[in-house]
DNA sequence: TTAAATACGATAAATTTTGTCGGAATTAAA
DNA sequence: TTTAATTCCGACAAAATTTATCGTATTTAA
């Protein structure tokens, strides 16, 4: 509860790499991997993730690999978990049709609002600072 | 990811109910479960360790029953949270010894930051609050 | 004594997360 | 033109976590 998957942990870390080491030049899937230990296929589909969602730049193709696309101060963590993960929110009873309880809750209401406020904390918390440096 | 435990809305929407319907008197597991549609198991247990953080006061025997204890505008959501759940935060890097990536991240710092500034967001939102009314 | 309740631990089922596999398309370089 | 290195995509398997259930003991008012 309220943590982080390990896809969006290994996104942050591979952001953090390219934006210290190779913000002008590009880096594989592999390479990352292999640098921090992580799972190939997983970061793969993340950083195509990525990609999609023009955070990062891709080049297909031998000597391929990845940048980073959008500069990393104009995207907060909202935006960001909203691309690898679904809507940010503690609930997810607007969106979620299948909550039996739905009806007789007496905690929807209350339940919006923070999920508003949260999603008002992330916003507020751009990516740069969390890739730190 | 982000999201609530199904245990912890329960307990959400059983004090919700407390606070709103019978602040002097008791109510019984049974009872809410019934009101609520909630399966009784594991809301009793949810209530269990709401009693034992002395949220909740637990009356034993024939006609017992929960009540609130300690007024909800006293407790805040990260302590509520670690009540039914873990530590509040999005990595568990300090706590938690067996994450492989450990040595090699470039995250660990700033997600220390993320983390108290997350505990911070919660432990200024009232048990009170998210429960409405 | 009984019935209704909390307390606790073990276990099973369901769901979600995590990791793997196989192959297609692209492209720089040999 | 061929090869090797890469991104891309979908399906699947394994592992972990969450959710639900079961059985039994203890407490206590009536
Ligand atoms: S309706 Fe109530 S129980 Fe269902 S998801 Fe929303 S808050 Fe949770
Ligand atoms: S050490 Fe890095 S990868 Fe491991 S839990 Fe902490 S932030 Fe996540």
């Amino acid at each position: 509860m309220l943590k982080l998957t390990r896809k969006t942990e290994y996104a942050l870390i591979a952001l953090s790499h390219m934006q210290r080491f190779t913000p002008k030049n590009l880096i594989s899937t592999k390479e990352l991997a292999k640098l921090y230990q992580l799972p190939v296929e997983l970061l793969a589909k993340t950083l195509q993730q990525l990609a999609q969602a023009e955070i990062l730049e891709a080049v297909k193709g031998a000597y391929g690999g990845y940048k980073i696309k959008t500069p990393l101060e104009q995207i907060n963590m909202t935006e960001f978990f909203e691309v690898l993960e679904g809507e940010v929110g503690l609930t997810d009873c607007h969106t979620n049709t299948d909550c039996s309880q739905k009806n007789l809750c007496n905690i929807k209401t209350p339940m919006q609002k923070i999920n508003k406020k949260m999603r008002t904390f992330f916003d507020e918390i751009s990516l740069k600072e969390v890739v730190g440096n």
